[in-house]
DNA sequence: TAGATTGTTAATCGATTAACAATC
DNA sequence: TAGATTGTTAATCGATTAACAATC
C-alpha cells in the first residue's frame, strides 16, 4: 500500500512525463476491448522502449504478471491513481477567446479527470455566451467560485498582455497551479506553481527538425 | 561560416528544445530595450543553469564576448536562423473549429516566422467564414495550395475521429512535417515526421506536482 | 514443463554542472 | 591593469537500455 507514497524528489522528471504517454496508449487500448498488453505492445503504441516503460512503473510499484503483461484496466486505474486523475479535478480557464474554448470544449479533459468548474473573461461581449455545455462567466465571480468549489487549477488563455493580471487574479483567487498557455512572463507568488506551455515553442521545435530534413532533401 | 553546419545527429534534443526558451527571453529583452546580456542574466529569465547556457551555444558556434556578454539582437538572429525561423514559414491548418482559429490568430506565429498559409475545413458551414484576417478554404484545395506555395508544414487542429483522415490528407498533398495537437494516434509515412502534442497531456504531468503540493499542504 | 514476460541489476550513454583558463 | 564573463574541460549526475534471473 506504500505505491503512491514515493519520495516526489526521487521520481525522475522524465518518468512523470511519459506517465500520461501511457494513459493515454491504455485508454486506446481499452477501447479497442484489449484487456492485457506487455511492455512491448505499450511501447510500440507509446514509443518508448520496453525496458523504460517496466522501470518507470517500478518507481510506483509492481503491476505486472511476469509471463502475462499487464491488466489494463488495472494499469489505467494506477496510473490515474498516480497523477491524481483519478477524482475530478476542478479547473477554472481564464479567456473565453478561441484557445479558451478551445480547452473548455475539449472531450479530453473530462475523459481524464478534469472538469471546467468555470470559465471566465472580462469582456461583457463574451460574458453569457455559450461555449460547448458552459455559459462565460465574468472574471468577477472567479475568487467566489474558487472558494466556493475548492478549485485549485487554473488556466491562462488570454492574450499576452493581459497574462499577468488573469495570473494576479487567480492567485489572488486562492489557485495553487497555473497552467499559463500564453507566451508572456509572469510571476507568481513562490507557494503558487506555474508552468508555461506555448503552442508555437512547440512548432519552432520541430521547425528545427524540418530544416535539417530539407538539408538531406536538397543533398539527395 | 560553418557555424550552423553541426550535424543534427550530435545535438541533443534537450538544446534543440531550450533554444526557443532562449529566443523567447530575448526577443522580451530587445522588447525592453536591452543590448548586451549575460548568460547569468538569460539563466534567470530562461530558467537554465547559466553554463548550461553557453554550453548549448558552443554546438552552434561561439556567439559572445569574454568579459561582455552576448549581444541581443546578433545572438536572436543566430538563434532564429539555427530554428530555422529567420525566413517566413508557410504552414497550413486542418480544421477551422476553436483549436485551429485559436493557432492561426496567434499573433506570436508571425513574430517567429510563421505564416498561414491557410486555414482548411471540411464544413461547408465554415467555409468561408473570416478567421483573424483569413478565410476559411475548403480543405480539397489543400493539395494545389501546397504545391503552388512549397508549403512543408502541416497542423493537426480536428477533432480525434477526424485526425488520421486530415493526416493522409496532409502527406497526400506532399506534407514534410505535421505538429498533431489531437489525441488520436495517427500513422504517417515514415519519409514526413509527426510530433504530437496534446495541451490536456500538459495538464496531467502539472497535476501530479499539484497533488504532491496538496499532500505537503495537509501534512503542514 | 516450456514459453513468455516481468522486475531488477549492471553497463552504457548522455546530459548537466562546477570550475577555471582565456580573453574582452 | 582589474573586473567580468565567455568558452571549454573535466567531474558529476542521472537517465536509458540490455540482459537475465525470477516467476507466472
Amino acid at each position: 500500500m506504500t505505491d503512491e507514497t514515493a519520495d516526489p524528489k526521487s521520481i525522475p522528471q522524465g518518468v512523470v512525463e511519459r506517465l500520461p504517454h501511457y494513459l493515454n496508449a491504455l485508454l486506446h487500448l481499452r477501447r479497442e476491448g484489449v484487456q492485457t498488453v506487455s511492455s512491448a505492445r505499450l511501447s510500440t503504441l507509446a514509443e518508448v522502449n520496453a525496458a523504460q516503460i517496466r522501470r518507470d512503473l517500478t518507481y510506483f510499484g509492481s503491476f505486472g504478471k511476469r509471463g502475462v503483461g499487464y491488466d489494463v484496466a488495472m494499469l489505467i486505474d494506477r496510473i490515474q491513481r498516480i497523477l491524481g486523475s483519478d477524482h475530478a479535478h476542478r479547473i477554472a480557464i481564464l479567456g473565453a477567446g478561441n484557445l479558451g474554448s478551445a480547452i473548455a470544449s475539449y472531450d479530453g479533459l473530462r475523459a481524464r479527470g478534469f472538469t471546467v468548474a468555470g470559465l471566465f473573461d472580462n469582456d461583457p461581449r463574451r460574458i453569457g455566451q455559450r461555449v460547448a455545455d458552459l455559459i462565460v462567466r465574468d472574471v468577477r465571480d472567479l475568487p467566489r467560485l474558487v472558494a466556493e468549489q475548492g478549485i485549485r487549477f487554473g488556466v491562462i488563455a488570454v492574450p499576452p498582455e493581459s497574462a499577468q493580471e488573469a495570473a494576479d487574479r487567480l492567485c489572488e483567487a486562492g489557485i495553487r497551479v497555473i497552467l499559463n498557455y500564453s507566451p508572456a512572463y509572469v510571476s507568481v507568488p513562490p507557494d503558487v506553481t506555474i508552468h508555461n506551455t506555448d503552442p508555437v515553442r512547440e512548432l519552432l521545435h520541430t521547425l528545427y527538425y524540418l530544416s535539417r530534413t530539407e538539408d538531406v532533401a536538397v543533398h539527395s
